[in-house]
DNA sequence: GGAGAGTACTTAGGTGGCGAACTATTCGTC
DNA sequence: GACGAATAGTTCGCCACCTAAGTACTCTCC
């Protein structure tokens, strides 16, 4: 196989590390990992691009709609899952509902609460981004057998479950 | 194995998908993929505070050393690699050099240019924040046994080569 | 049942980063 | 060898996001 970045990283840096234990496997796959998830990330954003989203707009449509409840969420709970503060959040709700993407509801029962809400409208053009973003998930997974993707999944599980735990721990 | 985020996401997210083409296996890998990165991400922000940097002031030193000139580069080449600004190049170069990590050098062969070099005390500062990292990532990758990281990234790989050669067909 | 602690969201003020215009220099070509 | 195009870097105005403080409620418990 011809070499990839990562190669050219790993055969680059082994001799800059002799006080540092610098294991080559190890940089490597954390290197193309991080590689893959800006491709996905450029990727997701020319997708977004051509439904005439920004990245923060379609990334906030997103996680509003992959909840336990679809399309519905309090901004509290979705700056959380977002990773944003609440005054960030306040900021992306007023641009998608200028837009018309999403609506505030004042809750009934606890009038300090907002639902926020995706409208008709930006359900659709969410959808829209997701299939552009879908169609080059696949053509970068399709490099790999079904077999392949199915052993790449174990092992990304094993990672995976370990860094929730750790994230977790940290959390605590 | 327990159940991971991707798991739940997909076990959620196959209903909705009835008109776009919907792949477990793909979505899983996809949404794991990310959640690794966000993890390295989240561990690499803490190992950097530590040390007492800002994040894009180690990433941009970060980058300034893994270059084939290490040490050393041009305003323009660190921030194409780093997928910023020309602009934004001159505000962290300017935070960089303001806290004594970095020095610039006007070019002799050219007068248009500028030399970004680091200094001791930037590689030291770096040096450190590396190590707490590195120490992050073992413990992240030694969950895969030896030959199942090696699997692990021959398959990373083959999707690291396509998405390269995309990047570089995109670019054209 | 009312004071104080806690919670949900918004407003205010400051910062990094972006695109676009600007400055200074070098290259290409006639 | 001189003029226009290209290139390297910086400055400027704007925008999203952060932290901290503010507002408006609800909960706890004496």
């Amino acid at each position: 196989m011809a070499e990839d970045f990562a190669d050219r990283h790993v055969a680059r840096w082994r001799d800059h590390w002799i006080d540092i234990d610098f294991d080559d496997e190890i940089e490597a796959a954390t290197v193309r990992l991080m590689h893959l998830d800006r491709y996905l990330t450029r990727v997701t954003r020319a997708a977004v691009r051509q439904v005439g989203l920004q990245d923060y707009e379609y990334e906030t449509l997103h996680r509003l709609m992959i909840r336990d409840t679809p399309g519905r969420a309090s901004p509290g709970a979705l700056a959380e899952s977002l990773g944003v503060s609440a005054a960030g959040m306040t900021g992306r709700i007023d641009s998608l509902e200028r837009a018309g993407h999403v609506k505030r509801t004042p809750s009934e029962t606890d009038r300090r609460r907002v639902d926020v809400e995706a409208t008709q409208a930006g359900v659709t053009v969410w959808r829209q981004a997701m299939a552009l973003r879908g169609e080059a998930e696949v053509a970068l997974m399709s490099r790999l057998t079904r077999g392949e993707l199915a052993t790449f999944n174990r092992l990304l599980k094993k990672l995976a479950l370990y860094a929730e735990e750790a994230a977790a721990d940290q959390a605590r």
